[in-house]
RNA sequence: GGGCCGGUAGAUCAGCCUGGUGGAUCGCCCGCUUUGCAAGCGGGAGGUCGCGGGUUCAAGUCCCGCCCGGUCCA
């Protein structure tokens, strides 16, 4: 995309003096006051200048982000509330990346107003793209940071305001407010493009180091295109971490973030930080390095050393163990506010880079020696730290910390299991060196990651060659199409939208209608009490009377406005038909609904503010609800989930269902209504359950929860790592249910033939009785085996070679210990068995280790009988098995061998 | 959601490739030895080889489906 220079070309820049400048290093075109001014001012084009300065020594983030807020405020902004760094109004990523993405997609779209416009907001953010470098780059790179945003929403009727007024504020909050000299700054120009929006920016540099970002988001990305947007936006993003960092002058910006935990953790991992001096020499160099993903520690920290000309094993010594106290406190503070943000560590979604995360700082922990259960410690601190501003942080921080101690217990086991995994793959090794497929084979099955790997078969005497591009190998193991999801395709253009009477009466099961449009066994009508298939509940099921022909409604969709009758047949386009909803049918997805809902509050309330629905399916008699939570629950959690929802029931709570703008149910509810997901337009549809629970839900409810009957879990499932499932039955299905286990009992009762109360008992009997006795019968075998033993034992002393025995209903196992015994008493005999069965004979032959050298083998001595009496055999030279079914050819074949061998 | 790995004695695992008598170590029980001990010696118990189907004379082993666990990626 090439931007007209025109679009930069501010008033503002003009007037002030500024010049246009390109970067002598990259090129790029900025604005400057500074005429001699030679680079754009941003890393890697110049290095840091501002460390050591001390702008405003001792200053912090949160007092970086009280005057941002502060000078915002006093220049017209409302300031807005920071949101969760969990983004769940969105279904297009998992966490709050920037402070626009708090309003995205709703108010971006112009679907919903802005809490305030304009406003000002410091949002923590989350990005985990460059979680490879963080500790590395001095501080520019973080998981976790906070973006401060002024926005103004500008609207075709309604302007607040655009560049100029941006440039201003931004102008002079730099220098004003935080005192930086003007001639220092340089606005770069730039063009942006994320999350679907595009439009031109500035970068605000000051002395190597970008501070802010102004974007003006003006253009929608549709494929190749840009077209332009009803809305212009104005998306500025200020580091605040970034101004601490620049106005403390402090050698990295983790200083200024965490002053003294830095020492403290130094001191805990028995680290003596190097002095301030080579940390700037080392900081300031890092600004100049190209940071790219699919970039290796080792290849930056190479030229590190020749760009500082610190010697590399001086920097491996010195400050890479400082630079992972670096990374682990990012990590912890991100931990922090992800796990209070109710993220369960899993093994998909959300909860997936939850555990990445852990694990990541888990190896840290190893990797500076601190003691098992320092993570949570860590985690512990910046909880006190951060949820000063952050309230959630404490309330959640027993939770957390459980988490924690069962991932952590996780991850040693896996460690642990993978050290003798490797144990196991040196020992079958031939070669020297571990093979790299090994290498992936191991981090890609089993997450050991390869530098554990190596450090064991090290150990072990086996050298590991761990390839720069490890990662990027791993990825290619994973390169395969997604398949794509069926749908019904149906074209509703041209199609008013559908008037939905279900929600108008969700008691409403028949109505008059008009048909819009009839084909290929898809029927529009104008309006309909047939709710459609969505929100985890099942479609309607019932007909479509026309006079006196009823059509069968088998589905109900929704596509965009218009719901969608799927029928076997027709009817004329234009007639009025009646519909009839299977209302029995409805009243049980009804009460299956509400279950739900009273079910979620329930187990919440129980497990936790971090449980949160992943999902859930009703029907007509059965639903189920999966809800994120770390461990399996206990009977007692179970019992108390199931209590607390049937008092609910029988408290019998109004449900109460309205229509509210977006925005107002967030404020007055919270995230806390998107349970089941993110629904879409203005106004959203609100299920209150009084005094319990607030969603928001399009599906169909009973007005009381009285309506509901009993709710009983049948099953709870851990579906997935993280992810607990709850089976349960509400109303009648429930009773069907009660009674269905009562008619098992009774049948169980019956066939044990004792009474209901002690069928537990007498099935434990019968039980270890059974094991006896299988136990007695395995003797037995033996014992009847046995039997044969001496007669077997004397026709050998009388010279027999090769012994034919006929048995009778002996099985496998029986002739095998038989044959076992003798060969342990002689090892100079071919042992012929047969044993009779209805309608065959069972052969085992089995042969002593003299014999085989006497040329008696027992798999071609069986095969031969085998032949002889029309059966098939095979087996080893010490021991065959077959079967024959005619026994006298059988027999006469047994004779033939002996003679041979006499 | 997809890929990969695994499920065999109370625990950790071998056996599976190449079908033919189910094993090792630790733990447990009994006995011996020792002043004592996480010791030593001898003996013993302990298994629906995850479940179901198929192939085969024969399946822990091969094939298919399912369940459970682990792990990586999105």
């Amino acid at each position: 995309m090439t931007v007209s220079e025109e679009e930069y070309r501010l008033k503002f820049f003009l007037d002030n003096g500024f010049v246009r400048r390109k970067c002598k290093v990259c090129g790029s075109a900025y604005w400057t006051l500074d005429r001699d001014r030679e680079t754009c001012g941003d890393a890697p084009c110049q290095d840091y200048t501002f460390i050591g300065r001390e702008l405003k020594p001792g200053v912090d983030v949160p007092e970086v982000r009280r005057i941002f807020l502060n000078f915002f405020k006093c220049r017209g902004h409302e300031v807005v509330k920071p949101y969760p760094v969990v983004a769940r109004w969105r279904e297009d990523i998992y966490l709050t990346i920037a402070s626009i993405a708090v309003f995205q997609p709703f108010v971006t779209d112009g679907v919903v107003p802005p809490p305030a416009n304009p406003l000002v907001i410091s949002q923590p953010c989350i990005r985990l793209v460059d979680i490879d470098n963080v500790g590395l780059t001095a501080g520019r790179h973080l998981t976790i940071f906070e973006m401060g945003g002024h926005h103004a929403f500008n609207y075709p009727d309604k302007e607040i305001y655009w560049k100029e007024e941006t440039v201003k504020l931004c102008h002079e909050f730099l220098t004003e407010e935080i005192g930086i000299d003007e001639r220092t700054i340089t606005y770069k120009e730039d063009f942006w493009v994320g999350g679907g929006n595009a439009g031109p920016d500035v970068e605000v540099c000051v002395d190597g180091l970008e501070l802010a970002t102004l974007v003006f988001m003006c253009l929608k990305v549709r494929g190749e295109e840009y077209i332009p947007m009803n809305m212009r936006i104005v998306d500025t993003g200020y580091g605040m971490e970034r101004f601490a960092w620049f106005l403390s002058g402090k050698p990295t910006a983790f200083h200024a973030i965490y002053g003294e935990l830095i020492d403290a953790v130094c001191r805990d991992a028995r680290i003596t930080p190097p002095d301030d001096e080579l940390l700037a020499k080392v900081a300031k160099a890092s600004a100049l390095m190209r940071v790219e993903r699919g970039r290796t520690v080792d290849e930056l920290r190479r030229e590190l050393s020749k760009v500082t000309k610190i010697p590399l094993e001086k920097l491996e010594a010195e400050v890479a163990p400082l630079e992972r106290v670096f990374a682990l406190t990012d990590h912890t503070k991100c931990l922090a506010f992800m796990l209070a943000d109710g993220v369960v560590p899993s093994n998909v979604g959300e909860g997936y880079l939850a555990r990445l995360v852990i694990r990541r700082a888990l190896r840290l922990c190893d990797l500076l020696r601190l003691e098992e259960g320092y993570l949570r410690k860590l985690v512990d601190e910046q909880v006190k730290i951060w949820g000063r501003d952050f309230p959630k942080l404490n309330r959640m921080r027993k939770t957390i910390m459980e988490i924690l101690e069962l991932e952590e217990e996780k991850y040693r086991t896996s460690i642990n299991r993978g050290r003798s995994l490797v144990a196991r793959v040196v020992k079958g090794l031939k070669g020297e060196s571990l093979p790299i497929d090994a290498l992936l084979q191991l981090y890609d099955s089993h997450g050991l990651p390869p530098e554990i790997v190596k450090e064991e078969a090290e150990r072990l005497g086996v050298a590991v060659k761990v390839p720069d591009n490890f990662y990027g190998l791993v990825a290619k193991l994973h390169q395969s199409a997604r398949p794509v999801k069926e749908q019904i395709q149906y074209n509703v253009s041209g199609l008013p939208p559908t008037k939905l009477l279900y929600y108008e009466d969700q008691y409403m099961f028949t109505c008059e209608s008009r048909v819009l449009r009839s084909d290929k066994g898809y029927v529009v009508l104008d309006q309909t009490c047939f709710y459609p298939r969505g929100g985890g509940q099942e479609a309607d099921k019932g007909f479509l009377v026309l006079g006196s022909s009823k059509l069968e409604v088998l589905d109900v969709i929704k596509i965009g406005d218009v719901v969608v009758h799927v029928v076997a047949g027709e009817v004329p386009e234009g007639a009025v038909v009646k519909c009839e909803v299977d209302a029995e049918r409805r009243l049980g997805l009804m009460r299956h609904h509400t279950a739900t809902h009273v079910l979620l509050e329930a187990v919440r309330r129980v497990l936790g503010e971090h449980a949160w629905q992943a999902g859930a399916q009703k029907w007509p008699d059965r639903a189920h609800l999966d809800v994120t939570h770390y461990k399996y629950p206990d009977p007692q959690q179970l019992k108390a989930i199931e209590d607390l929802a049937n008092d609910l029931v029988l408290k019998n709570l109004p449900v109460k269902v309205s229509f509210v703008e977006r925005e107002r149910a967030e404020r007055e509810y919270g995230f806390e209504i998107y349970q089941g997901g993110v629904v879409p337009g203005r106004h959203v549809r609100i299920v209150n359950i009084e005094g319990w629970n607030v969603q928001a839900c399009g599906g169909t409810h009973v007005a009381s929860t009285g309506e509901v009957g009993l709710i009983k879990i049948t099953k709870v499932d851990r579906i997935q790592d993280g992810i607990i499932r709850f089976e349960y039955k509400a109303g009648k299905a429930a009773l069907e249910y009660v009674r269905e286990l009562e008619e098992g009992l009774h049948n169980v009762a019956q066939a044990l033939e004792c009474p209901v109360e002690q069928v537990s008992a007498v099935a434990n009997k019968v039980r270890t009785e059974l094991r006896q006795l299988r136990k007695e019968v395995e003797a037995l075998k033996g014992r009847i085996a046995e039997m044969a033993l001496p007669t077997i034992l004397e026709r050998r002393s009388r010279g027999e070679k090769v012994i034919g025995v006929e048995l009778d209903k002996v099985d496998y196992d029986g002739m095998t210990a038989l044959a076992e015994k003798v060969l342990k008493k002689v090892g100079d005999v071919a042992l012929i068995l047969l044993s009779k069965q209805d309608d065959r004979a069972l052969l085992v032959v089995a042969c002593g280790p003299q014999a085989i050298n006497a040329g008696l083998e027992a798999n071609r001595l069986a095969l031969e009988v085998a032949q002889g009496g029309k059966g098939r055999a095979g087996g080893g030279r010490e021991i065959a098995q077959g079967f024959v079914e005619d026994l006298k050819g059988a027999r006469d074949k047994i004779e033939e061998i002996r003679s041979k061998y006499r």
